[in-house]
DNA sequence: CCTAAAGGCTTTTTT
DNA sequence: AGCCTTTAGG
């Protein structure tokens, strides 16, 4: 039988892993490898070849923008092949929740709670703690999740508070009683289902025969969790990462998952993907020469056949403005679309929109608010959701008072306690009708206006053709529309727009609750899935370092490369977050088809402070031999002052105080116009002097 | 209940 | 510097 088209045209390796039957398999892909090819191929292959039917076969990735690629790929090799199930692994456990959540107390349309609906939630349980507090919390709790910790458990090395339990447990009390789950709840409730469940579990390891993971170095413990108890003895598992390309350790992704995974699963195969397809020979010696500098690693060797190409440049420059003046110049060819310029922060976004704007250079910046967490969107969005569920108290108190009823914190409050003042009554909507007389004047009004739109958009649901038609009415009837179009006039917004593109993609779905919690759905897990399309196509792209994972471009611009903001916080010399840094690095670089060019500013004016900087560690690590440089990196303890005037305390400097001894300046600022240097001293103390003030008070030592 | 001024913070963030 | 949150006062 001749091989079709799709299975010859891969290397050995590929193959192997295509091909590769039963026993546990881990793909270790590097960068530009042809890793979805494979994963693609592979589902293609088991279909097609070995018979399997989609309908076994489960495929997790981590972003709505991976999985719909994969979809697409798989059922362009294979046209049957519909049917199996590519999804993120939230995806997948709000499917397993709607379907078999009810012995956790789940209905079939519970809504989903994002990050802002569970600070939301924390302020309606603990209103005197302050902000930060409850944010805090929030990220606590959603890491006690992603370890698969429940309030009961050991949480000290979460946080050291030792209050942080009883907040865990009364939100989780308080989300159970209301039906909803949050992020983590998807996947750490869909593990807790199934282990707590033989029947739903064996059912499900009975179907899922074949499991593939992408990107597993990303895992966190719950999914790892969750894997485990979807994998019986027979089934054929794959995951597929690079240790390597491990960036989000701070949002609970371990990459022990993928160092260990020989151990967890005894028998496995391990086939490496070393073949580079994207990058040009130099860049990627650089690549491999910086990412050798980490230890623990399951250690790869990427190489390609393509032609060496152009060397990458690494320029050092004055400051942020003439970076990005640099880049510009770069960018004059024209050649806009395949060019992207990567930072570390957000916050560095701005001087590049600055001069690119300058030059008329089109630029498109990626990730910054999304569509979904805007003001208007989450708006309507609480009206959809409280009709969906009246006892969702954060969806109630949004839309109380939106647009302005005349109802305040003091009705809400009357609404809320209703009559047994401390049995809070689950149903939102009945609390609101037993007030009616309780609460007097412009808030009463206001409350009968409110039941009268709820009520009547509950009539009108069924009689809509779509959800997108029920939802316009829904805008138009509450006075958001009114209220987002006033705001549009005063404020030059552009609200109601965005809330008719909302209106269009409901329009997909049926105007009833299922159509309704399907939506929901989609918005809260791919918040993308309503980004704009893209009208003009040659654009420079902006972009966080963090958000190029899985994309390339011909030509790269990697920024900012200073110490303490790349690395960042590097002043703690934690080697694991160094190594972290380091591999974020790597991505960075290996983003670039052809061209490269890294930046180092001598001083960069950050959070309205200009500061003297020095470069990047990560630049000492570069391999000469296959880097041009351009312009003079500062030496490091003798570069003087850059600060548009003399220093003469520069970082390194060693000095003597008569209070706190000796210690070592560490940093040059300008504040206000005056040097304000920073010393660490060998007591461990630091502080910051002027010396222009009290510079009489420090002695200068021979370093 | 609304507006304006002052204060504080500020990494990355697939879902 | 800029943004978002809190707060004082009308």
């Amino acid at each position: 039988m001749r091989e079709p088209e799709w299975l010859t045209s891969l290397n050995d390796e590929q193959k192997k892993a295509v091909i590769h039957e039963k026993e546990p398999l881990l793909i270790l892909a590097g960068a530009g490898s042809g890793k979805t090819r494979v994963v693609t191929t592979r589902i293609a292959y088991l279909v097609e070849k070995l018979g399997f039917s989609p309908w076994s076969i489960l495929a997790v990735t981590f972003t709505n923008k991976a999985a719909a690629e994969m979809r697409e790929r798989v059922e362009s090799l294979v046209p049957g092949a519909e049917g199996a199930m590519i999804r993120t692994f939230h995806s997948f456990g709000a499917w397993l929740l709607r379907r078999n959540g009810a012995p956790l107390g789940l209905k079939s349309s519970f809504t989903i709670y994002d990050d802002d609906d569970t600070l939301g939630l924390l302020k309606t349980l603990f209103e005197d703690l302050p902000r930060n507090e409850l944010r805090l919390i929030a990220k606590n709790i959603s890491r006690a999740k992603d370890e698969c910790l429940s309030p009961d458990d050991d949480l000290g090395h979460i946080s050291a508070d030792l209050d942080f339990p009883r907040y865990y447990k009364e939100y989780e009390e308080r989300l159970r009683s209301i039906g909803n789950a949050d992020f983590g709840d998807l996947i750490y409730l869909s593990r807790l289902l199934l282990a707590e469940n033989p029947e739903i579990r064996g059912r499900l390891q009975q179907r899922f025969r074949v499991i593939l993971v992408d990107e597993y170095q990303d895992s966190n413990r719950a999914q790892f969790q969750l894997l485990q108890q979807l994998v019986s003895p027979g089934t054929w598992l794959c995951v597929v990462g690079d240790d390597d390309q491990s960036i989000y350790r701070f949002r609970g992704a371990e990459v022990e998952n993928i160092l260990g995974f020989q151990d967890q699963f005894p028998g496995t195969k391990v086939i490496k993907l070393e073949e580079n397809y994207r990058s040009t020979g130099h860049i990627l010696a650089v690549a491999s020469h910086v990412v050798a500098h980490n230890e623990g690693r399951l250690g790869k060797n990427l190489w390609t056949r393509q032609e060496e190409g152009l060397k990458p440049c690494l320029a050092y420059l004055d400051n942020q403005n003439e970076e990005a003046e640099f880049c510009a110049r770069q960018l004059a060819d024209g050649n806009w679309s395949n060019s992207a310029i990567l930072y570390r922060t957000n916050a560095q976004s701005r001087v590049f929109e600055q001069i690119l704007r300058k030059y008329n250079i089109n630029y498109r910046l990626v990730g910054t608010l999304s569509f979904y967490s805007r003001e208007e969107v989450k708006d309507s969005l609480a009206y959809l959701s409280f009709l969906s569920n009246p006892a969702d108290e954060v969806a109630f108190r949004r839309i109380i008072n939106k647009p302005s009823r005349g109802i305040g914190a003091v009705s809400l409050r009357k609404i809320l306690k209703g009559e047994g003042d401390f049995l809070l009554s689950q149903n939102l909507e009945e609390a609101l009708k037993e007030s009616v007389g309780k609460v007097k004047g412009k808030a009463g009004k206001g409350v009968a206006s409110l039941i009268d739109l709820l009520d009547k958009m509950k009539e009108l649901m069924p009689l809509q053709e779509n959800l997108g038609q029920f939802l316009k009415e829904l805008i138009h009837e509450s006075g958001l529309l009114d209220h987002y179009k006033q705001q549009d006039k005063v404020e030059n917004t552009q609200r109601v727009k965005n809330l008719e593109e909302l209106v269009t993609a409901a329009t997909d779905y049926p105007s009833n609750s299922e159509g309704l919690a399907e939506f929901l759905e989609l918005i809260e897990l791919d918040q993308a899935s309503l980004e704009e399309e893209e009208t003009d196509t040659n654009r420079v792209t902006l972009i966080t370092m963090h958000n190029t994972k899985g994309l390339e471009f011909d030509r790269v611009f990697i920024s900012g490369l200073e110490e303490g903001l790349f690395p960042r916080g590097a002043e703690y010399d934690d080697e694991q977050e160094i190594e972290e840094e380091r591999r974020l690095f790597y991505v960075s670089i290996t983003r670039a088809r052809k061209e490269l060019f890294l930046t180092s500013c001598r001083r960069r004016m950050l959070y309205g402070r200009t500061e003297q900087a020095s470069p990047s560690r990560f630049l000492n690590e570069l391999p000469d031999e296959h880097v041009d440089i351009q312009g003079a990196a500062p030496s490091l303890s003798a570069g003087h002052g850059n600060l548009g005037f003399e220093s003469e305390y520069p970082p390194g400097t060693r000095i003597y105080h008569e209070d706190y001894g000796t210690g070592e300046v560490i940093r040059n600022v300008q504040n206000g116009g005056h040097l304000v240097i920073q010393v660490a001293f060998e007591t461990g103390h630091s502080m910051t002097f002027l010396p222009e003030f009290s510079g009489y008070q420090l002695e200068k030592l021979g370093s």
